[in-house]
RNA sequence: UGGGGCGUAGCCAAGUUGGUAAGGCACGGGACUUUGACUCCCGCAUUCGUUGGUUCGAGUCCAGCCGCCCCAG
């Protein structure tokens, strides 16, 4: 009987997805990453975050009406070193991280995978909706969106690698999240109700400027806003505040709704334009996973998703001599935004991707 | 104390030949969302510097007053 290391957040994902292992056999051991850490600025409880002290007893209470061993992976050194850091950085440099993702790469599937070996199980299982399957052909796992598309979360792990796709079970990525629930319910667990988690885990008041801002006082300068000419509109505070697409948080008075169209950290500015002036031709990737395949050869026709919630659209990528990746969409997208995943999908297998470095114009 | 202009919500700002207050920003609430955004709903001036007048009816016309701005001194 193989072990499987069951990430519990507390949620109904993972509950259930415990539940469905066990049904199909596995020894399952339920596992919560503690990544809260009570030096975390302004006394933060996370009640409600991912992986919060709440998150903890709920999944605890799922374990045990499971009758699953359960353990508290203390893993708050590392998620500050890794993910918080990652993210204050990130912002102070004008990009636009997205938390989540390194959360899963460094977080999830490193150090869990660790522990799973330390407790000599065979597999590690997130509540994720995706899919792997093994590609007799070419010899790789793959990665594939989960069946309901509504939650399909493969955009987030992008980042995985052939080991770790090896290692990792998916229970809950053939089912819809309704099936889910209603499973949850059929199990009596608490949380079938549970609504679903958003917004940063660890800045559970939703305000991440004043989180970084307490994180690292004095970093954070005010600047000038300008509009595409160079022309002074106004001033902001920081721009943390800000992210490529943007709208709300100018407080500039126009004929017209402004967007951000660019940060310039170096000038500690913020561009802003009209709603023509925010799409992009295309961008260039940094930090690149493959999935599907060792490395892109060739240019290749494959469908695209620049951020979590976007409908995949067509592009060309292309492989730069210096190992990133152009990507030219086949009709300019909107709000291109350095710092975030684009993520390259034939159907539904993630081919992979790799964080947005830059955008390129739209005339590309 | 000559000439000209302006004064509309917290901020910009439109208001046609007088007919019963656009829009943008900001703000509040909701939907959406395991990141940040975007988007979508809903709310947000009984009132137009002020006092009178003309009129069936005035932000829109007239007069006085108050406060700004520009040119000329």
């Amino acid at each position: 009987m193989a072990r499987v290391i069951m990430a519990m957040s507390g949620g109904v994902d993972s509950s259930v997805g415990a539940a469905l292992l066990l049904e199909q056999g596995y020894e399952v051991i339920g596992v919560t990453m503690q990544l809260w850490a009570s030096d975390l600025p302004y006394g933060m409880d996370l009640e409600g975050g991912c992986c919060s002290l709440g998150a903890v007893e709920d999944a605890r209470a799922v374990a045990n009406k499971l009758g699953i061993p359960y353990y508290v992976l203390n893993l708050s050194a590392p998620f500050r070193a890794q993910v918080i850091y990652y993210f204050v950085k990130e912002y102070l440099a004008g990009k636009t991280p997205n938390p989540c993702i390194v959360c899963n790469q460094r977080l999830k599937f490193n150090d869990l995978i660790d522990k799973a070996k330390s407790l000599e199980a065979d597999y590690i299982a997130t509540g994720h909706y995706v899919q792997r399957s093994f590609d007799e052909q070419s010899g790789r796992w793959l990665l594939t969106k989960g069946l309901d598309a509504t939650k399909d979360q493969s955009y987030v792990l992008y980042g995985m690698t052939q080991s770790q796709l090896a290692q990792s079970l998916f229970p809950v990525g053939g089912y819809s999240k309704r099936e889910i629930r209603e499973k949850a319910v059929q199990l009596g667990l608490e949380v079938a109700n549970k609504p679903d988690s958003q917004e940063i885990c660890f800045v559970p008041d939703q305000d991440y400027a004043r989180f970084i801002q307490e994180y690292v006082p004095g970093q954070i300068r005010p600047g000038q806003i300008v509009d595409t000419s160079g022309k002074v509109l106004g001033e902001h505070a920081g721009i943390i505040h800000y992210t490529v697409g943007q709208r709300k948080g100018l407080g500039i008075a126009a004929p017209e709704p402004l967007y951000v169209v660019a940060i310039d950290s170096e000038k500690d500015q913020v561009v802003v334009g009209k709603a023509t002036e925010v799409f992009f031709g295309g961008l260039i990737t940094e930090t690149l996973n493959w999935i599907a395949f060792e490395s892109l050869e060739t240019e290749l026709l494959v469908e695209v998703k620049i951020r979590y919630a976007a409908k995949p659209v067509l592009a060309v990528i292309k492989p730069l001599v210096n190992g990133t990746v152009r990507v030219v969409f086949n009709e300019p997208q909107r709000a291109v935004t350095p710092g975030q995943a684009v993520v390259f999908y034939q159907g539904e297998v993630v081919l992979g991707g790799g964080i947005i470095r830059e955008s390129l114009g739209v005339n590309y």
